[in-house]
DNA sequence: CATGAATGAGCATTCATTCAT
DNA sequence: CATGAATGAATGCTCATTCAT
């Protein structure tokens, strides 16, 4: 290994303790209550080190969202390229990508929604922006390629394969919404999992032949 | 009317005079780029007079949500009170009242949730914080009433109504936000409307029996 | 007095009030030695208020340098206007001008040239800048015409009479500054004025037909 | 030559190296917009280098002023022991001299000012300190030497010699930096040499008998 | 000697909120 | 009631300087 490859990767592990302790920090406070100085405490590193790595705060809080996007897109891929998979398979595989993706960083799940406020992208630099930019498009197109082929196979009924993939998508991100939500308006029990088995279930008898 | 009713009414329209100059700016600005000042002035009034309706700034924010609670509590009731629905229409009612609710004020939805973070719900009243959650449960009551009654009736299959009802409210506000961030990641055109018709129609399929 | 008048002149007493304990400051401190919270604290006033009679640092450190240009361009033009004056006069009616104009506020007059740095000048509000050029401007012009003047009466040498005024202004601001450097550097006695005169009277003898 | 000799040559050839950098740099963006690493780059060293060889930012700008004022010094050495001048000379030696100096490196002349605030000279070395101060104090006593041979001759009028140094030094100076500050206030040509030249002629028709 | 990652003190600026008028 | 000037705490970010390697 050169010398280079270890700087590089020691770099990596940096960005990596950076982000574990942002995330910690954002999900306890939310974006505009945590502080530079609060994640840079949890990080056990002063906040001069975080600016060598992430341009500012909110280029910091939108590579969180970055990795979940990775991440569900990987996941997605996955099931696409998936030959052992039968066609009445495929919503069920796309569930459990989603759970996947929610078992990864159920918050950040959530925060990928704040990120999307014209507010914040403002601050992003044309790079990363264009990062995330390509990989929410990369996953829709993916998921509608696997309602497409469904379609071709005759699995599923004749709809614009696109609008498919949004509503798989809302739904999925809605009611991780929703639940979050109602943990503080409600204080009903954790239905999380329940709910969803049930949406799939429904969407997937609305949705096949 | 007496001089005391006179006053309370006067004094509701200037709740109601800064409420609409609120919503005009958070929705531009988003929530915290939005001053009190950009407010009043907005309001053509002085930033001390909005403290004199408005506890605080994440009150008079919150405020903007109850309105649209409030809305959508009375649009679903109606649902379930009109004599003159045959069973089969229930879901279109449902998908009618939501959609009456997005034009009432299409950006508030979208900030139902922003709302709905330990962040903001901290600096809220008691009083103001109670009122939310108790509409937000009769909502959701009400919502579930109706699905009970389909289930009842057969229509419907026997699934938990309150899940049913969640799955509804986040389905139709998922799709909200995520065409919402779609405008900006995507550059698409402005599916909505037939993202969410073939959604709620997906829906109906699947829970009808 | 309306009232609108009266709230007009409560406000530039407040603008004095904080240049004049900015020049206090800056004198002690530098410009970048100098913390807007000194110079709030020096005002009797909390740091937010400055910024409600100045946009930022520098453009309060640039109206510190206006005030003077403003009292440097009266005086000059008296001298232009004079008409008791006789031809041999000018001189040493410029002199004087200059003079009062460092008694003013001497060391605002070596700041003159710190503001005159494309680093700050980039932070200044157009109409500022745009003030400071004209008065510039003004003041050279008026000092050339006198020149003019005295050159078409026979009195002064026959020379460009814009290169004259800036012989003019250099040697009484490179004077002063020179000077206040050796303060620091020399330990020397205050020779500022007798340095001054000397200058002076070799220049109109060297510029006197 | 020794091994400490040829230590001793490398180090100044890294100072010289870091000096000229310093140099470009400070000359762009003025001395509180240049940062240590921006002079690190363009020396193609590492910051923590720099420090082996200058105590401080201050310090490093301090040490190209030294430059300029060792250059300055040496040349009117040469102008007072030069034994081919005719007396009516000197002066146009002089300004030869500070033609030199200011073709050597404009721009650091023009910091040589701002070097001389109470606020960097706080942070320099004493020794450094008095480094400059002795060359400033023997760069006017040679000149003023000048002035007192030319007046025991009978060339220049009888007045104080330190204060004629002065004048020739505020006035070269004063010039340098007011034409500096037109470029940008008035966007005129660039007259410095013309209004040198003129200024020149004015102090030697004042200052001869 | 040289490095450059890490530091952390320092500071300009903002803005929700108050209160004297 | 209404005002809007004043407040001052809060915070993102910078950068000269250090020091372990």
């Amino acid at each position: 290994m050169g010398i280079h490859e270890r700087k590089e990767r020691e770099k990596e592990r940096r960005r990596q303790q950076i982000m574990v302790a942002a995330k910690r920090v954002f999900s306890v406070n939310g974006f505009s209550k945590s502080t530079m100085e609060d994640i840079a405490r949890e990080a056990e590193l002063s906040p001069g080190t975080i600016y060598l790595y992430f341009k500012n705060k909110d280029e910091l809080y939108a590579s969180l969202s970055l990795r979940i996007l990775q991440y569900l897109n990987v996941r997605i891929k996955h099931v696409l390229e998936d030959r052992n998979l039968q066609p009445e398979q495929y919503i069920d595989a796309l569930k459990q990508a989603m759970f996947d993706v929610y078992d990864f960083d159920s918050l950040i799940v959530i925060n990928l929604f704040q990120l999307q406020s014209s507010e914040t992208l403002k601050n992003l630099s044309p790079e990363l922006l264009e990062e995330i930019i390509e990989l929410s498009r990369t996953s829709l197109r993916t998921m509608a390629s696997i309602f497409e082929m469904g379609i071709q196979r005759g699995i599923f009924i004749d709809k614009h394969p696109f609008a498919l993939a949004d509503i798989l998508w809302a739904l999925f991100s809605g009611i991780i919404l929703w639940e979050e939500s109602k943990k503080i308006i409600n204080e009903d029990k954790d239905y999380l999992k329940v709910t969803l088995d049930l949406a799939f279930e429904l969407l997937e008898r609305g949705i096949t032949r």
